[in-house]
DNA sequence: TGATATCCTGACCGTTTAGGTAGGGATTAC
DNA sequence: GTAATCCCTACCTAAACGGTCAGGATATCA
């Protein structure tokens, strides 16, 4: 089970622009070079934001991205989402909530469909998460590495950036 | 985001095992046929169940499959990362639980990686979901099509299962 | 003993997807 | 007009997924 890099990728050009903010437009190719990340792929999964409505572009000479609104009210569900598509964890799954087909058991109409059960809160716990954290969190984490709003400043080295050994205790959706 | 059907299947499975506990050793041809899986499919995936010591074989004739633990003792967790491998959403996680490369903010040692707190947080959802699913729980909603050993039998509106237009539930043959 | 049922393993194969490249067109600032 | 930048279409390669096939190993039973 894993997401693609389509959304590490994706999420670290928000996350950039997030940092530019007030910049006015910021040219993809910058933040190719400062993410060391193949500008024509960046422009790919940029053009998925931009047509989900999460990023404005500036076309021309001193053009580029801006973030479309302000970083507190975008979610990273809604920045996954543009990015991979469909967040169902099986293809039974549809996007409206609704079933289709696939699910044999019921098609059959022998059973209780219990793997729904299961992906059903599988999909529950990312969508959570997902919903939960905003690019403003994400931004401020990888500004001064501690959660926005928060009082636990200050011990900026040993939280996720900690390498050796230990798990690092990462606060949880 | 999605899991293979690689863990559909395999999950399915271990439910048609759970359900025929007390059979002795059941012939993955039997669940093959009712489940309308590809049997030379299932050998594969089951192969991995049985490395993972979630179920145990008998060969030659009279062989078959059984759960090689209580289903009360298994959870999703264990069945979905013995058919996915990894279970983690993106590649710069380990397995360990440490880290290695790839994550580029941090092989650069500019920034705090935010993208993986996002993925941490991802990864919690969906372990504590897989964690706290219970084959047994499943097999007791294939059967009855409510939890067991909770109350709301009949009624299974709490969880996220209520379907629409859901079927009228069917006693297995 | 032999036939049969079943598990087990490795190799193969077609399709899809991910990740990435290439080229060129459209738009704008200067 | 030129350079910078967005934008779009097409293409490519490698890997994974879902699945099949062939055959060997092991056990039951007649």
């Amino acid at each position: 089970m894993m997401f693609s890099t389509r959304s590490e990728y994706g999420v670290r050009v928000m996350i950039a622009l997030g940092r530019r903010r007030d910049e006015g437009p910021v040219p993809l190719g910058d933040i190719a070079d400062s993410e060391s990340l193949p500008l024509p792929y960046l422009e790919h999964l940029i053009a998925r934001l931009r047509e989900a409505g999460l990023v404005r572009s500036t076309r021309g000479a001193r053009g580029g991205y801006e973030l479309e609104r302000p970083a507190t009210t975008i979610t990273m569900a809604e920045v996954v989402s543009a990015l991979e598509g469909t967040m169902v964890p099986m293809q039974c799954f549809t996007d409206s909530g609704e079933m289709r087909v696939l699910c044999n058991h019921e098609i059959d109409g022998f059973d209780h469909c219990a793997t729904r059960l299961l992906w059903t809160r599988v999909q529950g716990g990312v969508t959570r998460a997902l919903e939960q954290t905003t690019l403003a969190e994400l931004v401020e984490f990888a500004e001064h590495g501690g959660p926005p709003k928060r009082q636990q400043k200050g011990r900026t080295k040993s939280t996720a950036t900690a390498i050796p050994g230990g798990r690092p205790a990462m606060p949880a959706a």
